[in-house]
DNA sequence: GCTGAAACACTGATTAC
DNA sequence: GTAATCAGTGTTTCAGC
């Protein structure tokens, strides 16, 4: 993982089907020297894979909200993980310092679905309450 | 955009360098028909594009934050947006119901840079304070 | 170890249907 | 929408740094 390696990873990033002979022509690299590399940084888990971003709206994903979780005690963060992996609606989450135990981004295809999986969370055992605030305009969005 | 589309996208959204063949031989189409397909879904904006999703760990970005922005009087959406476009760490952001203004997901390659971030939202006009919760440990990551 | 160059198979892009 | 064509790319192999 050196300096080519990133240059590499930036430029896929602007483009993921870009060829490897143009990105090659930018970092300095013949088009098999960029394979090898990108192969072996999708090997090593460096890369995890090749995805488009679409459209949220389009998708029909466009209720979103972050979700502060208030537990019971102390929960350890492996127990959280097991129980937010359930939830289809979860983008991401993390156990977080401050008040709340933990942060969780949430994007559904409406408030009922997205009701449904808070209600998935809150019967959990060891979850105390959530605090949620629901996305009213998206303003960036770089994932 | 109907059935075929959504699965065209859905295998895209898996490897969104596989054939065109392959990806046909899924949903029942032939390659070229696939390939004018995601032209179209490219060209409308359906899909804003191709890019690959990379170990954050290995990037060098494993500092996270959930901020809440709490401004001063009403301020447009538009204007929270161009502030935090502005903010490079700033991975999404939306605003939100409830007490604060918005929520803002960040991401940098320490508490340094994310606290440098943080100053530059604070510094904004209108932006009164903020509330920020650090990730310890990452739950889920489905971006 | 790493690289670049060449040969080959396959895919993407285009055209006609 | 499919089928066929051709240029271009991905993949592999090789020799060299």
């Amino acid at each position: 993982m050196d300096i080519l390696d990133r240059r590499i990873i930036d430029q896929l990033r602007h483009n993921a089907r870009a060829a490897y002979g143009d990105i090659g022509s930018v970092v300095g690299l013949s088009a098999s020297a960029v394979k090898r590399r990108v192969d072996r940084l999708v090997a090593s888990g460096v890369i995890r894979g090749f995805t488009v971003t679409v459209d949220p709206s389009v998708e029909g994903l466009l209720t979103e909200a972050y979700v502060e979780i208030f537990c019971r005690g102390t929960v350890a963060p492996e127990e959280l993980r097991r129980l937010l992996e359930s939830v289809a609606d979860v983008v991401d989450a993390g156990t977080v310092s401050g008040s709340a135990d933990a942060v969780v981004h949430m994007r559904s295809s409406n408030i009922g679905a997205l009701e449904d999986s808070l209600e998935e969370i809150r019967k959990a055992t060891n979850v105390d309450h959530t605090r949620t605030s629901i996305v009213m305009s998206r303003l960036i969005y770089r994932e």
